[in-house]
DNA sequence: GTGGAAAAGATGTCTGACATCTTACCTGGC
DNA sequence: GCCAGGTAAGATGTCAGACATCTTTTCCAC
């Protein structure tokens, strides 16, 4: 966007350019995650210039995430996960939305999960049946807090989205389902039977998806969908002025 | 692990201190988007700081889109724009996809935009509407490089996401449209009508959209992107190789 | 009143120094 | 020979001052 007028009439600064060399020297796999990088004063005479320019450089990677900055022992590539990814976006819904946004996250789901569960059943690997059905016992044994069972409950449908073989799915769909887990564990204290009910269709899912069966599976997520709809439904009317803590 | 050794092990750095302050502050709104934030030398007084530690701070919360910093003018508040809360995830997936991502890009706007076109059709608004026209008379308009038209026709798809009146449908949308322009670009090199179809459906999808008529809107936009899953077909059998530049 | 030059104020960069943290080495005692 | 502890080396963190460059304002001359 600001890059077209950048190269009109805008010199970029020299902190900018070394970030920029860098970026593209992480994004080439020139340093893989987790290797160290040069120190600040060999980028120095690397690039020619004074150490402020190459610490600013090395501030502004790390608030991007590209890298870590370790007091005493030197900058480290990290690995960037989906997870961090997706940060400043839910950081941007938080500050920006409004009360609505919890039928929001429940229709955006409506949209992709049915097509995501037909996928999955075409394009399933033996893998990903193992992860899955790893995920619905550990939801069935659980007995924890419900933040726990929130996390588990996402994490079926996050490898279902794996599952897809479209790896755009599950970066699609993390932000929806982390979008303000408190959501999410209310359901589970809201709703006393919350836990059998997706139990109960995570395994009806997966036994269309292991059989390969599309219709099926669109089938049982559109369902699965429609309860989740309704605890939804009942968690609002419950606390009807839910305010952000913050 | 345990907060004691957290308080007593964790000393955070002076800029990241200072960064978490001005954060805050932009956060509850003591400064609005568009306002002066304070010179360096206002903040190094009241901070009790030296400059370094401050410019540090304003390259990180530039860095996280926060930000903008003027050369010979200040620092200014900006407002936090789903492009710049998109951006990581861009990075994100500029950096962990294989070439086939080209095809999982085109599939997921199939699962995506019908159901956004139908929605708009039943929730768009005057200002919407006025959005669309705009965006399509730019579109027919343009004579200029490929990448302004690559641009152009995205913008389309994210004012009708943004029409759809889900306000997540524009976010999952902008990290698919703006995966590697180099891509909507070289498709608009390599098909040379393409700019004549974009314009046809995009009219016909704004049509039904201004009808009302969702059913319409759906099978409009599903016709749309069966040809541009064509010519991103047609693309990739010119390109067999893209190998990443740089 | 207008135009342009100069001044003021802001960020950008350079330099050198010292502080603090981590690691490795090296030495002393057992 | 081995282990413990201190010490030194190397890395990032912070400070201070100076100058460069860009923007805006001021003010003087025409």
């Amino acid at each position: 966007m600001s890059d077209i007028f950048s190269t009109v009439g805008k010199k970029p600064s020299l902190s900018k350019s070394v970030e920029s060399q860098i970026e593209d020297a992480i994004r080439v796999r020139a340093f893989k995650p987790g290797d160290r990088l040069p120190t600040e004063q060999e980028m120095c005479a690397q690039f020619g210039v004074s150490r402020t320019v190459v610490r600013e450089a090395a501030r502004m990677l790390h608030a991007k995430g590209l890298i870590s900055i370790e007091k005493g022992r030197g900058m480290f590539v990290r690995s960037v996960s989906g997870e961090s990814a997706a940060a400043p976006m839910n950081r941007y819904l938080q500050m920006h939305f409004e009360r609505s946004y919890v039928m929001d996250v429940v229709r955006a789901r409506q949209i992709l999960e049915p097509a995501i569960a037909e996928l999955a059943a075409k394009n399933r690997t033996d893998d990903d049946l193992n992860r899955l059905a790893a995920d619905i016992d550990a939801l069935r044994q659980a007995e924890a807090d419900q933040r726990e069972l929130s996390d588990l409950d996402t994490q079926f449908h996050i490898d279902l989205a794996r599952a897809s073989g479209n790896s755009l799915m599950p970066l699609l769909l993390d932000p929806i389902h982390r979008l303000l887990p408190e959501i999410k564990t209310s359901i589970y204290a809201a709703v006393d039977d919350a836990k059998e009910s997706a139990v109960q269709w995570h395994s009806e899912i997966f036994e269309a998806v292991r059989s390969g069966s599309a219709v099926a599976a669109r089938a049982a997520m559109v369902e699965h969908l429609k309860i989740a709809e309704a605890h939804a439904e009942r968690m609002l009317r419950r606390q009807p002025k839910t305010s952000p803590v913050s």
